[in-house]
RNA sequence: GGGCGGUUAGCUCAGCUGGGAGAGCACCUGCCUUACAAGCAGGGGGUCGGCGGUUCGAGCCCGUCACCGCCCACCA
């Protein structure tokens, strides 16, 4: 054995030899109890970033732990489809590799050709899951697009519809001219940019004189339909219900009043345009008014008003402002900073549009999963995202699910010539209301997330009743980021309910932000990303995973690559620890045969440790539980106990060397789920390795040495004053020999300082004599602080009775 | 404007229901001790963001202010 541990190739040994004995095979097996996490499916394009590799590590840890504990575990692997992000990168690769487009092709060749694509390039971020030692099982790798999940997304679809609970509006959406989509709100993101404030007049129709208002949009000016004040603004009070000239087009308009007018913005006065601004819209709804468009899918005007057809919006701007300018109708022009919206892909900006779209109504389908929420029946980690996912439930709006895209899941809609609408799960032969036979499928396809929706159980072969189903429907963990609690978690929380009657899991962790360093955003583009497999190749997946859980604390964490170098010292640590054992003279017996204070103690500190790292998963506090097994390997067991029992194992007694290897067995199955290989690794040297540790059975309580926990106090008192003063504490017999062998007081040199040493004790001394003869504090302090504090000065006064002779 | 989180050692962070300020890294000193120098032992270093309050006692509770981050709503 190398003096130096090097997961280099034992990582990736371990992680095929695992795969291919089945060790991660979920299999329904109704004997046994499940445990089943659902993993994120990340997007079929995606390339493994930090945020997976945290997730892997918590959802594995957890997961390897139940497997240890005899649950029948499933951790469920697979994929996104990610419409508009697939689709995005296929086209690029068509223009740049083929030159060629998606237009060019057609949709089927499209399609095809997305197929295609993800055959070759699709797909990697299954290997680097296997590279961090995600115990998933890879047999049961699914996709939002294979057939057997796309009949459950069109079962989905259609018992909505029946329900009536999906309708089609014309409502304005968000528009990306670039893909050429409506997007969901989650789907755009708000960047600061520099405008332009115009403020323009617009006449009052009876000549009296004009309301300024401000737009930074003018092109949007022929769509005006009113202006619009605060009902409460002194100034216009007396316009309200009067009538406005909109410049350019000289189109009468009525001015109305509204609460959503902001009176101390701009002028106060507000044009109201409900084709191209969301809160215009509903203004306009408000108020009954007209809704114009002027400009068109492709962000350029449309012919709306026909001398400017075909304008770009900016073209559009310069001839109205000259209009105006022209009749002193622009009353001034200032720079504005604000910040506009755009596609989160693209990074385009996005245009408010009315357009068709279809929606899904969230009234009645969100009622039981608030009420699930509220019940507890899934519990969301930390409590504050509990809450944080209760509200946003609560003010869900209805959901634009469909998209002008090509690759997803196509509505199961069709329409025959006289507009009458079929919807079934499958191509129907003909129209349900007329009969007609000439159909045409609707050409939208569906929001990416309507088929994530239904991961936990359309991975399991709904909507057939399967075995898998059976045995691993409702679930019990998810572990996401706190951006996706809306977006995924709470819409697979009513589709379960919905479709299968129960909630789909029970606890859900939403885990830390992983920042750069620096303290940003962590970036590709803005080259503050880490890359998870450069640290893997560095430090190992097993260091990797201890400083993920280690810095996942609070929400969210600067990325800290010192708590990766501490997973990889506590590799290495453990690694020559067992050499020294395995190096030992004596038997081969791996068992607890404790004979002396320092291995009951061990064993109890073991004891002790097992039951707070099951108590610190159980809540989900993984950085406690990685830092107290840091504590127990690096300080109790290497330099207290292992030291205290060389003089034994050098002499070969067979005792000492099966409790040290009992020990260390129970040690790496507690490691084990936080850093697997290096365990496994450690635990196939032992003797007489048969099974697995991965499926070994975690440690049961063990109260047998529950009692000697405080074995060695009196040893480490006397090596704390002899380390730090140079005087040697007499102790008999055992502990005398323990001293000896851990102190070796023959080699320290004259390091300890006694002066310094007893003005510390007498400090605290009197520190503790001071508090005792405070009447109030004895008198109002819990019983068991005060005793605390006498037993301290007792233990002090006797260190400094030890010292001082 | 609203919500959430944060401000503790040079750095990254712990500190449970209020009761002697901690860890890892970095730094200094002493040890090349036959598992490990990615080691062992010891040490220096903090007005716990500011102010006020409650309490015998506040890093922790209350109030207030400041700054930082994320999310939401968006003032056109």
């Amino acid at each position: 054995m190398d003096p130096r541990y090097s997961p280099h190739g034992v990582e990736e040994r371990w992680q095929q030899t695992w795969e291919a004995e089945g060790l991660y095979d979920a299999d329904p097996d109704p004997s046994r109890t499940p445990f089943v996490d659902a993993h994120p499916p990340p997007n079929v394009t995606g390339e493994l970033h930090m945020g997976h590799a945290l997730q892997l590590a918590l959802g594995d840890a957890v997961v390897r732990m139940k497997r240890m504990q005899g649950y029948n575990v499933l951790f469920q692997p697979g994929y996104d489809h990610a419409g508009i992000s697939t689709q995005a990168a296929v086209e690029k690769h068509l223009e740049r590799v083929e030159g060629t487009s998606r237009r060019e092709l057609g949709r089927e060749a499209f399609e095809q050709r997305v197929w295609e694509w993800l055959r070759e390039y699709g797909g990697k971020i299954m290997f680097q899951f296997r590279r961090m030692g995600a115990s998933l099982d890879y047999r049961r790798e699914r996709m939002t697009m294979d057939p057997e999940y796309v009949r459950a997304v069109m079962r989905f679809f259609v018992h909505l519809y029946r329900k009536g609970w999906i309708y089609r509006d014309n409502r304005i959406i968000n528009w990306c001219p670039y893909h050429e989509t409506a997007l969901s709100d989650l789907e755009l993101v708000d960047v600061e940019a520099d405008d332009t404030l115009s403020t323009i007049r617009y006449p009052l129709a009876d000549g009296s004189g004009h309301i300024a208002i401000a737009t930074v949009r003018p092109a949007t000016i022929p769509a005006d339909v009113a202006v619009a004040v605060h009902p409460d603004d002194e100034r216009y009070r007396d316009l309200v219900g009067r009538e406005a000239i909109v410049p350019f087009v000289e189109r009468r308009v009525p001015i109305v009043a509204d609460e959503a007018v902001e009176p101390d913005f701009g002028t106060g006065a507000l044009k109201i345009t409900p084709g191209h601004d969301p809160k215009d819209f509903e203004i306009g709804r408000r108020h009954g008014l007209p809704e114009l468009t002027v400009i068109g899918l492709d962000g350029r005007m449309n012919d709306t008003v026909p001398e400017l057809a075909g304008l770009t919006q900016k073209e559009a701007e310069q001839r109205i402002l000259d209009w105006c300018r022209e009749r002193d109708l622009l009353e001034k022009r200032e720079h504005y900073r604000h910040e506009v919206p755009l596609c989160e892909r693209c990074e385009n900006r996005i245009e408010p549009l009315i357009s068709l779209q279809w929606w899904c109504s969230m009234a009645e389908l969100k009622q039981p999963a608030i009420a699930a929420l509220e019940e507890r029946r899934v519990v969301f980690h930390p409590e504050s995202q509990h809450r944080f996912a209760i509200q946003s439930l609560v003010d869900a709006p209805d959901w634009n699910i469909s998209r002008q895209i090509w690759w997803g899941h196509q509505l199961p809609i069709w329409y025959c010539p006289d507009g009458h609408i079929t919807c079934q799960e499958t191509e129907p032969d003909a129209c349900a209301e007329c009969g007609s036979t000439e159909l045409e499928r609707e050409t939208d396809v569906l929001d990416t997330w309507f088929s994530s929706g239904l991961w936990p159980f359309a991975t399991l072969g709904w909507p057939d009743d399967t075995p898998a189903l059976r045995q691993f429907y409702p679930g019990n963990l998810q572990t996401t980021a706190r951006d996706i609690i809306r977006l995924w978690e709470n819409r697979m929380i009513f589709a379960g309910i919905e479709l299968l009657g129960e909630v789909p899991f029970r606890d859900v962790i939403i885990h830390s932000t992983v920042l750069a360093a620096e303290g940003g955003r962590m970036s590709k583009s803005l080259g503050t990303g880490v890359d998870p497999l450069e640290t893997i190749d560095r430090h190992g997946a097993d260091a990797t995973r201890y400083g993920l859980l280690k810095m996942s604390t609070s929400q969210d964490v600067r990325y800290n690559v010192g708590a990766i170098e501490e997973g990889g010292k506590l590799a290495n640590k453990l690694w020559n620890a067992s050499r020294l054992l395995l190096q030992a003279a004596g038997g081969d017996a791996v068992e607890l045969r404790p004979r002396d204070l320092a291995e009951r103690w061990i064993l109890a500190r073991i004891e002790a440790t097992r039951a707070e790292v099951e108590a610190n998963l159980a809540a989900f506090d993984f950085s406690h539980a990685v830092q107290e097994l840091y504590h127990l390997i690096f300080d109790d067991f290497c330099d207290w106990y292992l030291e205290a029992a060389k003089p034994r194992l050098h002499a070969g007694d067979a005792d000492a060397k099966a409790t040290a290897l009992g020990a260390l067995e129970r040690m790496l199955k507690l490691l084990h789920p936080f850093m697997p290989h290096v365990t496994e690794e450690i635990w196939t040297n032992l003797p007489g390795r048969e099974t697995r540790l991965i499926v070994a059975p975690w440690p049961e309580e063990d109260a047998r040495f529950a009692a000697d926990l405080q074995a060695l106090d009196r040893v480490q008192e006397a090596a704390q004053i002899f380390r730090r003063s140079g005087v040697a504490v007499e102790l008999a017999g055992e502990e005398k020999r323990i001293f000896d062998a851990v102190v070796r007081p023959e080699r320290v040199s004259a390091n300890g300082d006694a002066e310094a040493e007893i003005a510390r004790l007498r400090a605290e001394v009197e520190r503790a004599e001071r508090m005792l003869a405070n009447e109030r504090f004895v008198a109002n302090a819990p019983a068991e602080v005060v005793d605390a504090e006498r037993e301290k000065l007792a233990r002090y006064r006797r260190e400094l009775d030890a010292i001082s002779g």
